[in-house]
DNA sequence: CTATTATTTAGACGTATGGCTAAATATCTA
DNA sequence: TAGATATTTAGCCATACGTCTAAATAATAG
């Protein structure tokens, strides 16, 4: 599942749709629109970010409306904090 | 940059060594020893996770000492964290 | 129902990635 | 110096990935 999650995270497109539905739900047409590759492409991405957690959506009509799900990111914090979680003899917390 | 870092994440192997160093430093044996993969093909892991800045190599005789740096793995927190610290309108900081 | 717009699915293509074995390099020991 | 141990570098191979174009599906407008 983190697996999905931090492969999701590797390509620099899908880091940068990320960071923009951080801003707020975007329909895949406006998303796709501020990308210099195809709108296939972009659909590959939005997949990819779908399946792995990262990205809800919801249709509105014709479109399709993308939203940051922040459990997932949120999570992917935890894993990523749990790296440097166990040395040992560190001083942890905040003084 | 951020770029080596987090495709360095994307492979699950490279992610449990870094678990790993989390613990502290290993040798290069050490660590390889833990993993049923060739030593080579462990070799090119800490290749990648080292130009990716996320590990650190010294050499204490014959033998190379990895260690996590905790400054990188600190960055991509920051950077995961990032993606969602945009939300408009969205209760922020601890309740 | 037909046409139009929005998005995804299918298939193809070149490059990148992760694995392996064999060979090279580095350091210590006899 | 020769030999043993630790680690990396060099090639090779199969699979995965990101991209594209063409075709399919979904929903709205006439």
């Amino acid at each position: 599942m983190m697996d999905a999650v931090f492969k999701a995270l590797a390509d620099p497109t899908r880091r940068e749709i990320l960071r923009m539905l951080g801003r707020g739900e975007m329909t895949a047409g406006d998303l796709a629109a501020r990308f210099p590759i195809s709108g296939p492409s972009m659909s590959h991405h939005f997949s990819t970010l779908k399946q792995a957690g990262l990205i809800t959506a919801r249709r509105d009509g014709q479109q399709i409306r993308y939203a940051l799900n922040t459990t997932v990111v949120q999570d992917v914090i935890a894993a990523v904090m749990g790296f440097a979680a166990h040395e040992t003899g560190k001083k942890g917390g905040r003084p």
